[in-house]
RNA sequence: GCCGAAGUGGCGGAAUUGGUAGACGCGCUGGAUUCAAAAUCCAGUUCUGGCAACAGAGUGCGGGUUCGAUUCCCGCCUUCGGUACCA
């Protein structure tokens, strides 16, 4: 019998479909393990074969934890909701629900294809009403809760109603942006739209205005990604900031336990301190200046509130409140200009800038509080409206960007930190002696920040405080494609929850997507659904993205629940997730988030634990080779003109050309730094995009255009360079490589097999299918240690020897540990070894195989079940028991030792196993290899680390 | 800019706690088998010099700690990911 990968694969995917072998109980005496997977985005180029290298890790871990006896829940679903979808309505007019729903088949399809273990009969997807109710009734819950400070917990809006009802709000602790305090009296006598607004303030969804990035020209707001230097990235067109009122998340209230909870995770350092930074505590003081001539103040945080002597100026963000009312009329005009500056600017290029310093005088002047000095008050943009109270006290002197800033200005700079003492200090570190500071002059650093701390507490004009780089998340969308929010609004714009009973309260069919030209949701389009018979009207943002994600790992627990987001037997028995496998690129966001709905959800009394993802595993991102073409700006005689990289240089065209993607395989060479177009790619190109088929295209042997190549001189082809790059593999990149060509050719098992043997999974690599023969012929020689090339079924029921069980035990080590520890790679590196080695004693008996049949059923599960039924077994492969390696086969007699002389290994001697350190430092010098590299030197010590080696030092 | 990660033969990578650098695979070279090829099998393969024995160098670059550093420390360089509306 020959190795026939498409064969077994479909006799055995049948069988487990028909068994329902990989269908999971929520009841079991066996504990449970719970493997989750990010689940994916079904864009519309299907998987590539990056996307599976975390699922087979994953899947690997779940069949191995089930063969250990555990009840394992593996599931899988999508996360469906997002903007590709639905820009790909704009542009192609396909409703984003039927490319959903195809682009998920594709996807279904390319899953089975791997043999993956998931129990699809707990699929979900976010943008089905069945799920997003439930992200519905999170975000109701999430609106019906405040943070009460005291308890530390989320606690019910009419609790605190009553609270205020009674006693006003003035004895209450929450996070909240309330500013004023109001009596029992107040309270009751305010209207419903005034206590609407108060109530917003204390709520964890509440609405507040936010900026973003509105493109006029394309009618739609655009994620900063999109923006480049102030420009739509498709078409160009410019892009300004836009106030708009939208919902927030209050996820700054959990900053404090996101970062403790940190502590007790199975992650990765890495990505615990990419959450620690995005959190980003820091302990300051927080002070309020007096405006001169103005009733405002401007309220700054700042952990160097010992360096207030040398705050020579201020900065507000742009768009701070004060703006509009501080600045002077002579200023006015500067003002003005400025802010059409920072209107056109992302935040990420605001915070990135460091080269150029901006900024504008507002005219108006702050007032030390300790010395009573006019401090002028400037905008700039790298101060940002959400960051701390979007203002600083500019100290020149002590920070980088304060210093920058007033040198270009020139802005007066007064030293407060003598470092002399300490010269190996940086500016960030908290050092130093105190100069020129009035009552803390001499003071150390450290005991500076407290007095002034202190002083500040007692004059009433600030206090200590705990500052968090968090944001609250921005939770609204001016699009189609998500969630719509269960909120109506009564004619005073009152915004009132919809009922439970109401939810799901599902998003109406529209076939224009293209948001309103005020900028609002495409959404306030279906008039019909957004005015309701009363003359109430519905929200008409949607969520973000992250919504859906944030909690789905728990509908798996239960995910067909109508009553509930899952039971609250199936989440008392599933608790959380054991092992999260998934991409970096979701290291804050979605982690984050996730997080902080766990916690409230915890608050609430919903789920059991206040972490959901115990142990995290971040793989690596399999990369594409992505290639370029220069196309020049400007037309030639109404021609696209592409050319040459290699010209672009000589020519001085480097700012002149536009770098487009072209598909990779149209490339002769792709990947290397000599990659080119010849005449035949060019007219593979040409067929694939039709619109460049009068294009030019000229390289230093001649130009082709017209279907005509025009050498110049005796060339008879075209080497037009193209620019190769290594990165994301991807629709937008034309460079996918799907998984599907790859397993019609060798099977999933190989592919599967394959993919782990690329390297770790944590690492990044690109994608190279030369490697692939090598796996490939692993298998046909595992196949071998069954059957011979005529078929003949050649094992044998007799008893191993000595040599054959140590060959396997040190296989089941091995493999046993790398799993562990999650190293597939070398797992498959085993696999080969002792596949080698029982080829070599021409050994094949049952015994020995049936455990290696059970070992490798993780990594290649189809031809470990044809092979554990040809050994004669019934039922499935996945409910065997997994070996374990018994030490009593791997134990030496000896070791061989290296010996090193003079940083040299000179030598190898062996030694018995149970010598001592003494024994083996007296006897190596004797002998006579090594007494030929001693001679005329004194040694002078011997350092000898059993079962490792020998150094003589001389 | 800031935060995080990575850098080892021609290539993917191994070396788990500071202890023989290059396991395993690809590729390449030579050989066997074959009319020939494919497939398969065997041997070799870090670089430099040498027929060889052997010698020297070597884990991005420059320093340091140590009997011993791919591994720890300091300073750089390059690439990748994230940077709050891509998912």
């Amino acid at each position: 019998m020959d190795y026939d990968a498409r064969k077994i694969e479909h006799k055995w995917r049948k069988y487990w479909t028909k068994n329902e072998t990989y269908k999971v109980n929520n009841e079991s005496s066996k504990p449970k393990f719970y493997v989750l997977d990010m689940f994916p985005y079904p864009s519309g180029s299907g998987l590539h074969v990056g996307h599976p290298l975390g699922y087979i890790a994953s899947d690997i871990f779940a069949r191995y934890k089930r063969l250990k006896g555990y009840n394992v829940l593996h599931p899988m679903g999508y996360d469906a909701f997002g903007l590709p979808a639905e820009q790909y309505a704009v542009q192609i007019g396909v409703h984003p629900e039927k490319s959903t729903d195809t682009n998920i088949n594709r996807y279904r399809a390319q899953l089975d294809n791997l043999g993956f273990s998931f129990d699809w009969s707990r699929e979900v997807k976010t943008s089905s009403p069945d799920y997003y109710k439930w992200t519905q009734w999170i975000f109701l819950q999430l609106y019906k809760h405040y943070y009460n400070a005291k308890e530390n917990k989320a606690m019910s809006i009419e609790s605190l109603v009553s609270i205020f009802e009674k006693n006003g709000n003035a004895d209450i602790k929450a996070n909240s942006s309330q500013e004023t305090t109001f009596a029992a009296e107040e309270w009751n006598a305010m209207s419903p739209k005034e206590q609407s607004d108060v109530l917003m303030n204390y709520r964890l969804a509440y609405r507040k205005v936010q900026y973003v990035n509105w493109c006029e020209a394309l009618g739609t707001v655009l994620a900063n990604d999109e923006v480049k230097d102030g420009f739509s990235e498709r078409g160009g067109h410019p892009v300004i900031k836009k106030p708009m009122l939208q919902w927030s998340l209050r996820t700054t209230v959990y900053a404090e336990r996101l970062l403790k909870g940190l502590d007790k995770l199975e992650w990765s350092d890495a990505l615990k301190a990419q959450q620690r930074n995005w959190i980003g505590r820091s302990e300051g003081c927080r002070v309020f200046f007096d405006l001169e001539g103005n009733e405002g103040k401007i309220e700054v945080f700042t952990t160097r509130v010992d360096t207030i002597f040398g705050a020579t100026f201020m900065v507000l963000a742009p768009e701070h409140d004060l703006v509009a009312s501080i600045t002077t009329p002579e200023q006015q005009n500067e003002i003005d200009k400025y802010l059409e500056y920072t209107q056109s600017r992302s935040e990420r290029e605001r915070i990135a800038e460091v080269k150029n310093v901006t900024g504008a005088f507002t005219g108006a002047y702050a007032i030390n509080p300790f010395n009573g000095d006019k401090i002028p008050v400037w905008i700039s943009e790298y101060v940002l409206k959400d960051y701390g109270t979007g203002a600083i006290m500019a100290v020149p002197s002590d920070d980088e960007r304060d210093m920058k800033f007033a040198k270009h200005f020139g802005i007066k700079i007064v030293d407060v930190v003598d470092k002399t003492k300490y010269p190996n200090a940086t500016l960030h570190d908290k050092v130093g002696v105190m100069i020129n500071s009035d009552f803390v002059t001499g003071m150390e650093v450290p005991d500076a920040i407290e007095a002034l701390t202190q002083r500040v507490e007692k004059m009433g004009i600030g206090s200590r405080e705990v500052n968090y780089k968090l944001r609250d998340a921005n939770f609204s969308r001016q699009r189609y494609w998500g969630e719509p929010f269960p909120i109506k609004y009564d004619q005073n714009g009152i915004p009132h929850p919809l009922q439970e009973a109401e939810l799901p309260l599902e998003l109406p069919y529209i076939e224009d997507f293209k948001p309103m030209a005020d900028g609002s949701s495409p959404l306030t389009k279906a008039t019909d659904w957004v005015n309701l018979p009363d003359g109430w009207t519905r929200e008409t943002d949607t969520m973000p993205g992250f919504a859906g994600s944030s909690w789905y790992f728990l509908r798996y627990m239960d995910a067909q629940n109508d009553e509930a987001l899952a039971s609250k037997e199936a989440i008392d028995y599933w608790q959380d997730v054991d092992l999260y496998v998934g991409g970096t690129e979701h290291a804050v966001g979605h982690l984050l988030y996730s997080r902080t709905w766990h916690k409230f959800l915890y608050d609430l009394g919903y789920v059991p634990t206040d972490e959901p993802f115990k142990k995290l595993v971040n793989q690596g991102m399999i990369q594409g080779v992505i290639e370029y073409l220069y196309m020049k700006k400007e037309k030639t005689n109404g021609k696209a003109h592409f050319i040459c990289a290699k010209l672009l240089k000589s020519e001085g065209l480097e700012n002149n050309v536009i770098a487009i993607p072209i598909k990779v395989s149209t490339v002769q060479k792709y990947g290397s730094p000599d990659s080119f177009i010849n005449i035949d790619s060019i007219k593979k190109l040409i067929e694939w995009r039709p619109e460049y088929k009068d294009a030019i295209f000229e390289c230093s042997k001649g130009i082709y255009e017209d279907g005509q190549f025009k050498a110049k001189g005796k060339a008879t082809d075209s080497h037009l360079f193209t620019n190769s790059e290594v990165g994301k593999m991807g629709k937008r990149y034309h460079n996918a490589v799907d998984p599907d060509d790859v397993v019609n050719e060798y099977g999933s098992d190989c592919f599967r097999m394959y993919e782990m043997f690329l390297g770790p999974v944590e690492q990044s690599k690109p994608w190279d299918t030369k490697g692939i023969d090598g796996v490939f012929k692993f298998i046909r020689k595992f196949w071998a240690l069954f059957y011979d090339e005529n078929g003949k079924y050649l094992v044998e029921d007799t008893t191993p020897n000595k040599e054959e069980l140590k060959i396997l035990h040190t296989a089941i080590k091995k493999v046993n540990e790398d799993i562990e520890r999650f190293s597939f790679n070398t797992c498959i590196s085993a696999f080969m070894v002792v596949t080698r080695d029982l080829a070599k004693q021409q050994s094949h008996k049952k015994e020995i195989l049936q455990n290696l049949v059970i070992l490798i059923a993780p990594f290649a599960p189809h031809l470990a079940e044809e092979l554990w039924h040809q050994l004669g077994n019934d039922g499935t492969v996945q409910d065997a028991n997994y070996p374990s390696p018994d030490e009593q086969y791997l134990k030496e007699d000896s070791y061989i030792y290296p010996v090193q002389i003079g940083k040299k290994v000179r030598a190898k001697v062996p030694f018995s196993a149970d010598a001592t350190r003494e024994e083996i430092a007296e006897k190596v010098l004797e002998l006579k290899e090594v007494q030929k590299w001693l001679e005329g030197a004194t040694v002078r010590k011997v350092v000898v680390v059993p079962k490792r080696m020998i150094n003589i030092v001389i």
